[in-house]
DNA sequence: TTGATTTGTGTACACGATTACACAACTGCG
DNA sequence: CGCAGTTGTGTAATCGTGTACACAAATCAA
């Protein structure tokens, strides 16, 4: 009920000892004694009292607090993994903090306002900024980054993501089916990952002496993928779609269906990437290229841990996808 | 590059000036001189520095820093809300702590460490919390409640959503399509919101001498919606399920489906609450009481503006669902 | 010119914790 | 009994800012 918070100098003039020993009886192993301790933490239960995080990380160099630069959280694609991440942070008692790049101007400005709250770890999901910024703003953070862009920088750890096997498996399948006629609906233009996962796909195409006769541009949104698909098969023949990723792969297969009455797998074969829970939703069953978000999350907390074991960096994983065959390819 | 941060007093004497003069030289309005400060400001961007947020937060007892408690960040029916959210927080300059409840055990202890960073604010999303525990862990910040278990504490600010208008239209409309047996399929047993919303929905269908046949208890997910829907139409004779959310509204739908072979909305009808983007994707185009999450947010921030200018509480904002007509029902 | 006001800057303390150091009390050992 | 080592606690400095206060210089009014 009280409006304000009691501090420790305050908590110690309760217990009749010194402010020093209430900082101890809150440190698992100081110098201390049972009883004292015992009675210290009754006396800060009945008044609510906890230790002030903020001027803690202050004195400590150390803030417990994670950045996380996503995309978006409301695109299921991303949302998924950041859920299982936000999982395990927590449970290792640190705090996430979220910028969200897709509907803010300023990135930078935005990184350089995290950076002042001196995060201890820093993973970059988005593709929408440039490691080279990253490592700038976060330079005192050795950030870890995400398989994008992959910076020749020793203060940055990485996780790679190979999903050339997977992609070779599926494109076998679907070229096995007689199809030969591939477009790539790519997430984002500008965007380094995006730019490798199509790279996968074109080169297991290449092996059949095939390539991509068409590629459209969208931002990994239902409705850009239903846009951008409309256009693709009007002004293409193509009758196989690589979609950069499940939510855009479930909009084009919409449109196909209701714009132009065709149908997947009959009249034509999409192909997601992800591997999103929604992908295996009985309405949708995708075939995408899928990747074990919790291993990927756990690689993270991996690297998280390495960063602070203080072990010579830099770090690197490489993770594989696998192929979910659904009934859309 | 350098590993260490820089200081103010480093800096200080590195502009030939007093560290006091640097902190004046970031607060926007402060007696200092204009050569003084784009000297300062100028000296600053070359070595890197910007004020220490986690200092300048103890001095200020304003940490910039809002807890957002939420079930879970990877359901669409929660995730696009938080987007919004996390937008207009970050065009404040306020950056946002989120806690997930969905998997985290003990919620105190996550909401009692994220009360030790002095957050400014406080909203919750979650029903998996009671209101009593979080104005309790805060009590120091006066949390903004949305719309869960109503709380007689004048330290709590409050939005109510009222959805009965347009949940009688949707029964009306239901009724006259000749349909007389109702189910519900709720969220959570214990969840005070989740007893309100189908209250709404119980009056309505009392107006036509009507009541809920059969009830169901899921976790607001899609397999949860999928596996009640079928015990629900095994052991009941229901021609109608209204969902707690649209994303067990699409479970329960494809459970119809695929395992009873009954298709909405000719052999039953299937309603949903929340009215997310994924509602009207083609694949789904759903049958919901719809929220407006933008005015929804918007009266959030303004809530935390009032609570900012420090207006006489508590304060209570009140939004009203529409129906949104898909062909699910 | 003089006294009052404004302007710009430095000094010193506060914010709320942690921790190196000092020291008293107690333990154990020969 | 005396001395070394251990244990428990207090004192004071520190972390990096913001800001009240003091004060000199500059400006202004009459």
């Amino acid at each position: 009920m009280s409006r304000k918070r009691i501090t420790s100098k305050e908590l110690a003039k309760l217990a009749g000892v010194s402010s020093a020993t209430i900082s101890r009886a809150f440190s698992p192993d100081s110098r201390i004694g049972d009883a004292t301790r015992d009675r210290i933490l009754a006396v800060a239960r009945e008044h609510g009292y906890q230790p002030n995080a903020i001027a803690r990380s202050l004195n400590n160099q150390r803030s417990r607090l994670v950045a996380l630069v996503v995309n978006a959280i409301g695109n299921p694609c991303e949302a998924e993994e950041q859920q299982l991440l936000v999982h395990r942070l927590q449970a290792k008692q640190l705090l996430p903090i979220i910028l969200c790049c897709a509907d803010h101007t300023d990135r930078l400005q935005l990184m350089r306002l995290a950076s002042t709250y001196q995060v201890d770890h820093v993973v970059i999901f988005s593709d929408m900024v440039s490691m080279k910024d990253a490592v700038d703003i976060f330079h005192t953070t050795r950030p870890i980054i995400v398989s994008f862009e992959p910076v020749e920088s020793d203060s940055v750890s990485h996780i790679r993501i190979d999903g050339s096997a997977a992609a070779a498996e599926i494109i076998d399948k679907i070229v096995n089916d007689g199809r030969k006629r591939f477009a790539y609906l790519s997430g984002t233009a500008s965007s380094w990952i995006d730019k490798l996962r199509r790279k996968w796909f074109a080169d297991a195409l290449a092996k059949h002496g095939l390539a991509f006769e068409a590629d459209a541009y969208g931002d990994y949104s239902y409705d850009s993928g239903f846009k951008e698909a409309v256009l693709l098969l009007h002004r293409s023949k193509a009758d196989a779609i690589i979609c950069g990723n499940d939510v855009m792969a479930i909009g084009a297969r919409d449109a196909a269906r209701r714009v132009l009455n065709r149908n997947a797998p009959d009249d034509l074969a999409i192909v997601g990437q992800d591997g999103i829970a929604m992908a295996a939703w009985d309405c949708n069953d995708l075939t995408t290229l899928s990747l074990d978000h919790a291993a990927f999350m756990d690689a993270v907390v991996e690297l998280i841990e390495r960063h602070d074991a203080d072990l010579k960096g830099p770090h690197s994983i490489t993770l594989t996808c696998k192929a979910r065959w659904g009934t859309t390819a």
